[in-house]
DNA sequence: CTGAAAGCGCTAACAT
DNA sequence: ATGTTAGCGCTTTCAG
């Protein structure tokens, strides 16, 4: 790599006119700039970022811990970060936490060093599920902002991007009562995340708060993802008076959706669906999939708008938390 | 952040003891390294990783350049990078080229100032279809070690990971002649694309190659993302003697699957799909999509290793390409 | 066994 | 208008 002080050396000028030439100061005679640039673009010199960095304390990058980049929401998220990133100057740095707390406090560890002027993170499973959150937590003591995303905690004190769980999923139940549907379950894979249980609470509430529904909530947790589409099955064999189902995660929905067209089930004659997720391959489903929307993309961008407004002003005001509107978008699996 | 100078002065040694002593140099005394450590942890020190690359020449970052995270291929590309990578000590840096040869020369020139070791890359459409890789070749010229993957370009002379795709491409197409089928034909939303040919190639190879197969290939080119679902669906309606399709890209088997069932075609009885991608949501299709699989991973390891081998040892070895094997993977919509 | 000093590449206050 | 110097935080040679 060309340094200043080779191109110094060049122009038998000191070190610091190339710098300064080369920001245009005015300290330096327009002739001189002149030449600084012209060789400086010859040589094609770029100035080490290392060395920016070091010296102004400032890397202008962003470090983006997310727990599973194969979920299309994170995917997505990642996307979305990164575009809004890279148009205010920003590069992000991606590490991606599988679910696993360890793998996560590693990662923090190794990008709060310097490394990167922030966080923009969505906590991993395990961590959601042991509700430890020290290592979050201790960036703020080294002053090293964070912004999390979707899923949060109440026990982090910072700046957060949600969508509103609990009334998406409401909102979603309530048209399902509004076709007037009889017999509403739910699925979830993901009911030991906040937003599982805020999403089942959401189509809880909807049902109780129907007159006219009168059956108790039928919420089924998927585990383990092998299973997944057997319980999907086994549930609507069992069961043929079901006639509307909620589905909180990103696949159990179309995995339904597939399994109700096996059984013979019309939809959404006999049976509506609607699933949670951005507009991505579900799409291909026939019917197509009536989902709620997430705005992946304005949580992304929101998330870095966050970010950089903290890293700029460290101050001490109070943490923000930014809600997403959601959007119940009706195609062919409801009516 | 703690330094190395407030560790020093609060033992009341010298920054360079202190440094020896984490180092676990013999030239300091047990003590003294004991008392250094121990306060160290105390404080939470951590080496700041700007100063250490500067000093190093070495960053331990890779710079990461994929053409669309939305793309499932690439998203399990990143995700064994990232996996890979982190094993290995390394950092990564994600840009996103968004398809744009712009970004693609944008992400290249803010990286390599010394922000990273090297770069693993794959090629965006528009270079591709520009055929013009100055911005890549002058990284040789910097000595910034590329390894390139799945969508590579003879006129770049640097490491590469590709698949077989027209050995892939004739497989299934053979597959489907050894099935007895008398109308195969391929769709594809990526000719313009190096992987897109070789596979149209290969198809169409496989046809010429059979005896018994009186007639011509038929390729159907998908351009614009909208119009891909009618052309599909337009397709084979018009011919309803179609009985075997190869779905080169990543989306066009699971919406042909679709379309196929919607007209009413028993599969695979009538028609048999063979799509191309890793194993994903696709699999939720019903009946399972049969495909061509990628084995992503070995590709995003291979591309790792290659380049920290690359970054230890710039010798001036030739080339290498490395080809992962595919497999094809017959699920429901084959016989 | 410990410390001083130089230098990675850059910026900026302070001379000249 | 240009140069000198110090320093960001670290490693490492060389002196003591």
């Amino acid at each position: 790599m060309v340094t200043l002080k080779q191109l110094a050396e060049q122009l038998n000028v000191s070190v610091s006119t190339v710098s300064k030439a080369l920001h245009d100061s005015d300290e330096i005679s327009p002739d001189t700039i002149e030449r600084v640039k012209s060789l400086a673009k010859l040589l094609n010199y770029k100035p080490n970022k290392l060395a920016v960095s070091l010296k102004s304390s400032k890397t202008n990058t962003i470090g983006v811990i997310i727990p599973n980049i194969l979920n299309h929401f994170f995917a997505k998220a990642l996307y979305a970060i990164e575009k809004e990133a890279s148009d205010k100057g920003y590069n992000i740095i991606t590490c991606v936490s599988n679910e696993l707390q360890s793998k996560e406090i590693e990662s923090l560890q190794l990008l709060s060093n310097g490394s990167v002027d922030g966080f923009i993170m969505s906590i991993a499973e395990e961590t959601q599920v042991a509700n430890d959150f020290d290592h979050i937590n201790l960036l703020a003591q080294q002053n090293i902002p964070v912004v999390l995303f979707d899923r949060v905690s109440e026990n982090i004190a910072c700046d957060k991007v949600i969508i509103d769980d609990f009334g998406a999923a409401y909102e979603a139940t309530k048209h399902l009562l509004s076709e007037g549907r009889k017999n509403i379950v739910l699925f979830s894979d993901i009911e030991d995340l906040s937003v599982g249980k805020l999403r089942t609470n959401g189509y809880t509430k909807a049902l109780s708060d129907a007159d006219d529904y009168g059956r108790q909530p039928k919420t089924i947790i998927l585990k383990s993802d092998d299973a997944i589409e057997a319980v999907i099955e086994k549930t609507l064999q069992d069961d043929d008076t079901i006639d509307g189902i909620v589905a909180v995660d990103n696949v159990s929905g179309v995995i339904a959706l597939h399994k109700a067209l096996k059984l013979g089930r019309n939809i959404p004659e006999d049976l509506s669906v609607i699933g949670f997720s951005d507009e991505n391959i579900l799409k291909f489903t026939n019917p197509k999939l009536s989902t709620v929307s997430q705005h992946t993309l304005e949580i992304g961008k929101n998330a870095v708008a966050l970010l950089i407004d903290r890293i700029n002003n460290k101050g001490v005001s109070q943490p923000i938390t930014k809600t997403i509107r959601t959007n119940l978008v009706l195609r062919g699996t409801t009516r």
